[in-house]
DNA sequence: CGATCCTATGTGATCTTATAACACTTCAGA
DNA sequence: TCTGAAGTGTTATAAGATCACATAGGATCG
């Protein structure tokens, strides 16, 4: 269910990434989309789990599982790791959200419903991330992965560099 | 090189690389290669990193920090952590071996040498890892980098899926 | 040669990230 | 309403990574 995505023209509507965006309402909105999407294939959006999501999309950035579970703690959950663990899990198994394995964190999926194989960039000084789409597989890998017989079911991919504020200041 | 998709019976596959190779040899080579690119870059390939090294490629797989450590202090060398994690750091910035984020663990270069930006078909069975050259970021994040402004310097890409054997033992 | 500097190694301590195991609760469906 | 599966909370511990500091070794220059 993608609803209808209408943007306002003149304003960044790209949520992802190094941009400036209309932060407050796509809180809200990815949440509603979530809830929908969950009732929708019987999964159980549960306070923790919503919790969860709303901190990801609030902080905008990739986060640490022990970050998320101090935020919830102080939302009223319970204060040990698999607390954290579990939300984080149902919204990664779910498509809400996204590890950065490079980064041992998680961030909210930028482009939620969407079945995408994501892409992101790392900036290696301030940590930012931003989330791009990705063709699946073509090229080197999937040539090599059909010659050696490797099925492949997903695949990761993580750009690290500078973003565009960090690369300026580099700059001077 | 294509190899065929059915497997030889009776032959010790070797669980990584999905392939069967000389490896005594490789091992052999691998080491006085690197210690030829050691000595004309300047680099001090001393005995920690030459074990370590040689650790890996024996191995043949991807290896824990703590598991490297336990067979450099079965060597006689320290059996703290950073004896472990500067060894491979050394490794893996030099290019001889490289870390699999996935797995949080680390691997011998397939293709050492050679200035390549690696892919890695990781199964998420039985953990075997096979290293593939990858077209550095064409299509889409490449655009997106662009279109971003950010500064790609290192793209980690790593498929998770089935190795030939381990799919072929999901089928039955 | 020996003083000096830089790099490398060894060690203890600590920090971060992640999972195992188990009790109790909640919810959907029989 | 009973029941079983899924969810939540907690304790404990495993696994991964880094900090800080002392010692050792090789290179370089006088």
């Amino acid at each position: 269910m993608t609803s209808s995505p209408e943007k306002r023209p003149g304003q960044p509507s790209d949520p992802v990434g190094f941009e400036v965006h209309d932060h407050a309402n796509c809180i809200q909105s990815s949440v509603v989309a979530a809830e929908a999407l969950c009732a929708r294939e019987g999964l159980r959006f549960t306070p923790v789990r919503r919790k969860a999501l709303e901190i990801l999309l609030q902080e905008h950035r990739a986060l640490g599982a022990y970050e998320m579970l101090d935020r919830l703690r102080d939302a009223g959950f319970g204060s040990q790791p698999p607390v954290a663990y579990r939300a984080l899990e149902f919204l990664v198994a779910h498509g809400f959200a996204h590890k950065i394995e490079r980064l041992n964190a998680f961030i909210a999926c930028a482009h939620p419903g969407a079945n995408h194989s994501p892409a992101f960039m790392i900036c290696r000084l301030c940590a930012a991330v931003a989330e791009a789409h990705s063709a699946p597989a073509r090229g080197g890998l999937g040539d090599a992965a059909r010659a050696a017989g490797f099925q492949i079911e997903r695949t990761m991919v993580e750009a690290v560099g500078l973003c565009p504020a960090c690369a300026e200041k580099e700059d001077a």
